[in-house]
DNA sequence: CACGCTAGGTGTACGGTGTACGCCTGTCAA
DNA sequence: TTGACAGGCGTACACCGTACACCTAGCGTG
């Protein structure tokens, strides 16, 4: 009997291969599951080959993240600058739910690759496209933070409770929550439509997304319009 | 003669202790230098000890973030609304400059602390005491994101290269990066104020802390008075 | 006083991580 | 035919968080 029963078929690796299966393990098991190790398994070959095509593993994420960053669309060069900046956040945004793992990916890791800096520039090259000047863009690509990226910080994210407590010590934190957290209280209850049972349950988080970047790219424009330059500093 | 030549003093620990300690390591040899083990020699103690004191390392470090967020003094009650949430959150922001590490530890852990929740029901609190609807709030507080704790993500930074490749290298490469990233070149040159030799220097980000801060208040405080209902949902 | 409970520090061990270093082998150009 | 070299292998190291069992000093109580 053939004894190489062990993982999937294995041909020669390359740096492509290895950061296309990095990207399809996240994807199905989180980006936990993507350990030298793990990897390495899942591609049939051991821990330290994938050395042979990767630095390191801070590398190995920037090279997933740009994976993900490739899958962004060049908006329509026809469209107004807003909406053209508008259409290539709101693709990286899309890149970005399709993996979900991306987001700390890119929080997490430190390297400036060519695929970064080149969305960098799209994105600073669709202010300036709007006129604004090279300082306002700066100030404005800063205030949109991570944004530019497709995602927002997860503020009221709960981890969710392994298990629900009782009903009625729930009931009792509630009321203790209500007393010691009023406006968070009332933010949640505005959140939810006064579906208090869902009250944990987080946030429509693209309403929010949508939300902060027309409020951000209003505020540069009305700047913009205003006439806005470096002075203040 | 005494035999005790080990690490500092050793009286009984108690969690506030073992916290302190924390973030004393951290502000001076960085986060990561805060392990289960570094900690527990730090103080003198073997590693276990501390699980006395704390469930695990997660709850270690929302406790370090707790004792930061300690740090943040109320605004004075008789400033207007808008002014106590700048005074409120530039508090929250000396306060992790205070402790550099505090960003990546806030951004990090997942647990929602009593002084976590305090900070933000006092943040909501300033807004709807300026009249914002909940909504409104809830929204607005999703659009300043981590700036409630007093940073914003770090787009720009760069990790600095470990040592300046040579002079003319560095040229090439300049060139090569103007033809391929002009827009972000632009805004280099802009915040540099055209001193090329630091553009890689970083940005004055309390500057860009401010402009954004200012500009979201604003957007928040314009929507206001444009009597904004949450109608859009 | 003697008791036993308990808070708090100890020791050992396990399974996980990233990765440095040296070896071995198949491919291909000269 | 040869020899360089790309690429996969094996071993080893240092470090991480933490489960589990143990020991001990101090204290409130019978």
């Amino acid at each position: 009997m053939p004894r190489d029963a062990a993982p999937p078929r294995r041909e020669r690796l390359d740096r492509d291969r290895v950061l296309r299966a990095a990207v399809a393990l996240a994807d199905d098991s989180g980006l936990d599951a993507v350990s030298m190790r793990g990897l390495a398994q899942h591609l049939g070959v051991v821990p330290m080959a994938l050395y042979k095509h990767v630095a390191d593993k801070d590398e190995l994420v920037s090279g997933m993240v740009d994976v993900v960053l490739g899958e962004i669309e060049p908006p329509d060069p026809a469209l107004p600058w807003k909406e053209a900046l508008r259409a290539r956040v709101l693709s990286a945004r899309r890149a970005v739910l399709r993996h979900p793992w991306a987001r700390r990916a890119i929080e997490g890791s430190t390297r400036r690759t060519p695929t970064v800096l080149a969305h960098m520039d799209a994105v600073a090259g669709g202010f300036r496209a709007g006129g604004l000047s090279p300082d306002l863009t700066h100030h404005v690509m800063h205030a949109l933070g991570n944004r530019i990226w497709g995602f927002s910080p997860e503020l009221f994210e709960e981890p969710a409770p392994a298990e629900p407590p009782s009903p009625e010590q729930q009931e009792a934190m509630g009321r203790e929550f209500a007393q010691r957290y009023p406006h968070i209280l009332e933010i949640a209850v505005a959140a939810t439509r006064g579906d208090l049972s869902r009250v944990g349950g987080g946030c429509d988080e693209q309403f929010e997304f949508e939300f902060a970047l027309e409020l951000l790219l209003d505020g540069a424009e009305r700047l913009h319009r205003a006439g806005w330059a470096s002075a203040a500093r």
